[in-house]
DNA sequence: ATGCTATGTAGCATTAATGCAATATCTCAA
DNA sequence: TTGAGATATTGCATTAATGCTACATAGCAT
């Protein structure tokens, strides 16, 4: 098992996609497509195995309609918004 | 001269770090300390020749206190706020 | 003119992010 | 119970993002 997730260890992105992408009723698969990546890139993502590109972050945000900021953090997220 | 930008090369990533910068008088190499990377990286993202990972653009954005929607957009962006 | 500072350009090395395939597990409906 | 769909795990290949070094250029102050 590899763990990437920034080239500082130490700070790592949190983010809420799973909750985001579940409150609207899509599937990785569907969110993948939407966003234009691998299934397992989304499932990656939501277990925060590794921290997306500012570009996929954006893509993301817009098919979730949500803010960036509402969805990734430098710091721990809490449920719900 | 190399070109990435993105895996999509169709949807790179705009932003307005040198506007952002030098409106608060720094330089490359001040914000690149500020941020924790190279102070060529700093002037490889303000030429967009490749965008950053989402952890820098959260931290970029941290140090200039803007918003991240605000440094960057999938969308071209005007001058001045 | 000289020198200093900021920035641009060019390579090269490393690593994280992503793609992708194959297999496993888990849940839930029939 | 069986099967289908969603998610997890593993492993490998590719490439973009970043670090870093060296040299060039441009502007500005002296």
């Amino acid at each position: 098992m590899l763990f990437p997730m920034s080239r500082n260890p130490e700070e790592p992105v949190y983010n809420r996609i799973e909750e985001a992408r579940t409150a609207l009723g899509l599937t990785r698969q569907e969110l993948a497509d939407r966003v234009g990546v691998h299934y397992q890139t989304i499932g990656y993502l939501e277990r925060e195995e590794y921290s997306p590109s500012l570009v996929l972050a954006l893509r993301i945000a817009k098919a979730l309609n949500q803010e960036v900021t509402e969805l990734f953090s430098l710091t721990p997220l809490k449920k719900g918004r």
